[in-house]
DNA sequence: TAATTCATACCGGACGACGGTATGTATTTG
DNA sequence: CAAATACATACCGTCGTCCGGTATGAATTA
């Protein structure tokens, strides 16, 4: 393979392969030699001269799957127009109406045979979203009324964990209907907490995602 | 090494060293080899005679890890003298107070770097314990009006997560604050599905056997 | 402009460790 | 005593990683 002028296209090659296929076998079912072998011509070589191991392989896919992702949060939680509560509501209908979530989707990541992705994603929530992202939210409610807790660290936590990971349809491989009554459930959890911000949209959504994921796993 | 008259003292030698260190060093960073150090004189063809893969040895390990905890939980589920929601709070008192809990966290496995773990945890919580262990109290419950909900699966299920996994000091490495803090936020939110089954002592005990963990960790 | 230097993209084989298997042997069991 | 079982040993293919080497281009110098 000739040398490539522009190495980051290289690098995204590797990284588009690397992430077709963890998705697909799941990372430790994935060699080195099979991504060497969808990368038209490229060596194992190449890999270690981009990247130190395997694991920093995996480690940059997830990056560059959070990294939109954390663009939208970001855009929303810096906002000063909004209320604490209504910065919640937006996040949520914004995340789920994201169209690359299509995309993951489609794609339908094998998340249960896949125990070092649904780790990346568990320590991901809890360890920089839920901290750098929902829990300003949280204490800007606070601050401004539309919020009470007195554990806003530990409320940023379990709402993602149930958001992000409990209600993923893909990790624990729900139907539409265990989708729909776990989004209920989540719902009147919230609103326990005085937060009313889900609504009927964001339930048929989320259910039109668990469709999705359905037929192309 | 001589045969042994007695085969299930060797597999639970095996499965006792492999439960070290799985704890100790994680899955994927314990090899065969390691166990078989730490075997005192078998060789790798016991292990293979005895178990058909690493994975089959990690399977029996969590296995018997959970085995003694379904005893107790079956044995508060099939009780005919409590109601549903007396049930789910001995159930929570009695995981809490079982002696074993303190061998455990003081062997301090350190999860947050053993996704292997990590996962088989979730996966049990989800796909065993809530059904075949809460849903059935929970169902209970609504029948003899203890508990209303119209999820009782999802809400079997949004439990466990928080009081198995998200508790867990060890998974999320909490200190004895943050557990403190998680432990009250749970107990609001339970309240809020109308179950007060949480109280003084067990906030307390779960402080000890965070304190136990950091000390060990 | 041509020659030189140097960093970097990439190649491809060697290596040790890994999980797993095939086969042999001693001991127990029925 | 024969079959089954408990283990040992030698070995296999694959894996992730490393590393010496080459090709290429950009910057510097002449």
């Amino acid at each position: 393979m000739a040398r490539n002028k522009h190495p980051e296209e290289t690098v995204n090659l590797i990284l588009d392969v690397a992430f077709r296929l963890f998705m697909k076998k799941g990372y430790e079912r994935t060699s080195i030699q099979d991504i060497i072998d969808h990368l038209g011509g490229l060596s194992k070589g190449a890999i270690y001269h981009h990247f130190k191991s395997k694991e920093d392989i995996l480690i940059a896919v997830t990056d560059r799957m959070t990294a939109d992702s954390n663009k939208l949060l970001a855009s929303i939680r810096d906002r000063t127009d909004l209320g604490g509560k209504e910065k919640l509501k937006l996040l949520f209908a914004a995340s789920l109406n994201d169209p690359v979530q299509n995309d993951l989707f489609t794609a339908a990541p094998d998340f249960n045979n896949n125990p070092r992705l649904v780790f990346s994603i568990l320590h991901e929530t809890i360890k920089d979203t839920a901290p750098n992202y929902i829990l300003p939210i949280i204490r800007q409610g606070i601050a401004d009324g539309s919020i009470q807790t007195d554990y806003p660290e530990q409320l940023a936590e379990l709402i993602l964990l149930a958001a992000n990971v409990w209600m993923n349809p893909m990790i624990f491989d729900s139907t539409e209907e265990e989708t729909f009554r776990k989004f209920a459930l989540l719902g009147q959890m919230l609103k326990s907490f005085g937060l009313d911000i889900l609504d009927e949209s964001m339930s048929e959504r989320i259910q039109e995602l668990t469709a999705i994921y359905q037929r192309n796993k």
